[in-house]
DNA sequence: AAATGAACCTGTTTGC
DNA sequence: TGCAAACAGGTTCATT
C-alpha cells in the first residue's frame, strides 16, 4: 500500500503522537508478518522512550532513548494507528505497543507484508536493514545524470529501474506510472534507450508528483488510511494509474496497460513513446 | 550482473 | 446467484 507519500504521512503523525512518550508495554497478537515480530518481546522495549519518528523510502524509524530504533514497513495493505484501550482491537491488529499516556501505538496488516523490527544504527544513522537503498528520490543525490547513468546498464524496462529500490527507493507503482505519463515515456521503453533529457524531466516529474502527494495526504486506492483514520486525498488527482480501458486525460485515446515485474503499469499509447 | 517468475498473505472484485 | 479466478499500494529469493 504505502509508497514514500504515504510512509511520509504517517511518520510525520506517528512523531505528533509518539515523540516524549514512553513504551510501557509490548503485546503480540500474531507474530508471523514478512518478519516475526516476536524478538520484540525479549527487546527490552519497555521503559524506552521514543524520541521522534522519521522515514527512508517507504520504511519508518522510531527513534529510541538507547540509540536503537524500530523500523516498520507497511507491506501492501498495512495501517498504523493511535487509540486508546476502548476501541476493541480490529481482526487484523498484529502488535500493541502500551504507551505511558493510555494510548495504545497500533499495527494492522491482513495481508501480512508489513514488518516491525528492532534495529541497531550503522555508521550512516540509518538501520543497519536499510544499507542497500538507493538515494531519497527527493534528495539532490537523486537528479537526471545519475539516473541516466543507472539506465544505462540496463536492458529491461524502465519501469521496473526507477522502482528498483537500490537505484532509488520509494517510487512504488503508483508514483512511477504517474511520472512515466507526465513525461511520455512507455513504461516498456528499455532502459538503456532513455535519452538524457529523458531522465531528466522524470526525475523533475517524479519529485514534482511526490511532493504534491505528500501534501494531499498520500493516495487512498482501497486501504491506505494516515494515523487519524483519515484517506490520502491524492487518489483524485491521478492521471493515468487505475485507468486502464478509459479515455486518456490528455487526448482521449483509450488506456492500455502491460504487466512488467509482476506489477500493472497503465500507459497512453498515444502520448506515451 | 541482470532479467524473470514465484512466493509470501487476505480481502475484494471480476467473469463465467 | 454462486463460485473460482484474478487482482491489489511491496519485497525477497531462486533460477536462467
Amino acid at each position: 500500500m504505502p509508497e514514500l507519500p504515504e510512509a511520509e504521512n504517517i511518520a510525520r503523525a506517528l512523531h505528533r503522537g509518539l515523540a516524549g512518550r514512553s513504551i510501557v508495554g509490548v503485546e503480540i497478537f500474531f507474530a508471523k508478518l514478512r518478519t516475526s515480530l516476536e524478538p520484540l518481546l525479549t527487546a527490552g522495549l519497555e521503559g524506552r522512550k521514543i524520541l521522534g519518528v522519521r522515514r527512508r523510502g517507504r520504511y519508518d524509524v522510531v527513534d529510541l532513548d538507547d540509540g536503537r530504533g524500530l523500523l516498520l514497513h507497511f507491506g501492501m495493505s498495512g495501517v498504523v494507528r493511535i487509540e486508546d484501550d476502548t476501541v476493541p482491537r480490529r481482526r487484523h491488529e498484529h502488535l500493541f505497543l502500551r504507551l505511558d499516556n493510555g494510548m495504545i501505538f497500533r499495527f494492522e496488516d491482513p495481508r501480512r507484508f508489513g514488518m516491525v523490527e528492532c534495529a541497531t544504527m550503522g555508521a550512516d544513522g540509518w538501520p543497519l536493514q536499510l544499507a542497500d537503498l538507493g538515494p531519497e528520490p527527493l534528495s539532490e543525490d537523486f537528479h537526471g545524470d545519475y539516473l541516466f547513468q543507472q539506465c544505462q546498464r540496463r536492458r529491461g524496462p524502465v519501469k521496473v529501474v526507477v522502482m528498483d529500490n537500490a537505484v532509488v527507493t520509494g517510487i512504488g507503482n503508483i508514483y512511477a506510472t504517474e511520472a512515466l505519463f507526465a513525461v511520455g515515456v512507455r513504461p516498456n521503453r528499455p532502459a538503456n534507450e532513455m535519452t538524457r533529457r529523458e531522465c531528466v524531466a522524470f526525475v523533475k516529474a517524479v519529485k514534482q508528483i511526490l511532493a504534491a502527494a505528500i501534501e494531499a495526504g498520500g493516495s487512498t486506492i482501497a486501504d491506505f488510511r494516515n494515523v487519524d483514520g483519515s484517506e490520502g486525498r491524492f487518489a483524485q488527482q491521478l492521471q493515468i494509474y487505475g485507468r486502464d480501458g478509459a479515455p486518456c486525460i490528455k487526448c482521449g485515446e483509450t488506456v492500455e496497460s502491460v504487466k512488467l515485474g509482476g506489477r500493472t503499469s497503465a500507459y497512453c499509447p498515444k502520448c506515451q513513446r
